[in-house]
DNA sequence: CACCATGTTCCTTG
DNA sequence: CCAAGGAACATGGT
């Protein structure tokens, strides 16, 4: 254990003694945090422990001779591996506490996920959409690359407070959350990631191939990072501004406040 | 040195 | 209790 915060509420001391001789059984997902299941035997109860990557973590197994990385925050002994948590800013969770997914939204790409139920939670709210796409309890997953790609596909303006989005804007910007992030998934699973870094610019997988493929980044992300770059749509130059202390990019002409 | 960055949470104010 | 805004967290790239 390098880092306790990224613990949470969990102490150190807690964590080992807890995790001492469980078992990964398996993995799953809800909204940006991993789910971990352990058992211990004898223990008909698993242990649930959530983890998030934050927006530099990385979290995979080395050799148990391997060195540690540089902002390794925790670092667990396997039977035969290490289980290693890297993130550099320590913005991320390894925590047996699980706050941090109750009060998450519904999937976006479940069938809980309703253009009623969207609709609904953003009729109380005044926020603009952009800033309203970031909260975690409207809908699971939804980050600031992500905001601003479903708000370009779905042709809304980031500014429009929640509750004045018409029907027809409701209806394609669900539909465009669940485009844009079945197609991040699509592309994520289809192009070989580089995780030592030295290649890519900053690690993001969407840069992996951009530099040699510029087809890739054009694909991928429409809109987000290509201030003053021309619209795909309609060649109209994108803009960029700050929401909430995040950068918004968006086409001033494709994306109506109106319509 | 200044500013920016994929995310969340805490604190304050209304 | 809720909504909204801003700061804080820590480090590295430009």
């Amino acid at each position: 254990m390098r880092r306790a915060k990224v613990l949470g509420a969990t102490s150190v001391r807690e964590l080992s003694r807890r995790l001492r001789g469980a078992k990964f059984v398996s993995v799953t997902r809800r909204g940006k945090y991993l789910l971990f299941t352990l058992r211990l035997s004898g223990r008909t109860k698993p242990l649930m422990l959530i983890g998030h990557l934050g927006m530099t973590g990385r979290m995979y197994l080395a050799r148990a001779d391997a060195a540690l990385p540089k902002h390794a925050a925790v670092v667990l002994q396997l039977s035969r591996d290490k289980f290693i948590f890297e993130d550099t800013r320590y913005f991320g969770r390894f925590t047996l506490n699980l706050e941090g997914i109750e009060r998450l939204g519904p999937e976006p790409l479940s069938a809980e996920f309703t253009v009623d139920a969207f609709a609904k939670a953003l009729s109380r709210s005044a926020q603009p959409i952009k800033v309203k796409l970031l909260d975690q309890s409207l809908v699971a997953g939804v980050g600031n690359i992500y905001a601003s790609e479903a708000l370009f596909r779905a042709r809304v303006a980031p500014t429009v407070p929640a509750r004045r989005l018409t029907l027809p804007q409701i209806k394609r910007l669900w539909r465009a959350i669940r485009d844009v992030l079945r197609q991040a998934i699509e592309g994520g699973s289809t192009v070989a990631l580089s995780y030592d870094g030295a290649k890519s610019k900053d690690r993001l997988f969407y840069f992996g191939q951009s530099a040699e493929a510029p087809e890739y980044y054009e694909e991928r992300l429409r809109v987000y990072d290509r201030a003053g770059k021309p619209c795909v749509r309609c060649r109209t130059p994108i803009e960029q501004f700050v929401q909430a202390a995040r950068s918004t990019y968006y086409c001033p002409t494709c994306q109506s406040k109106t319509r």
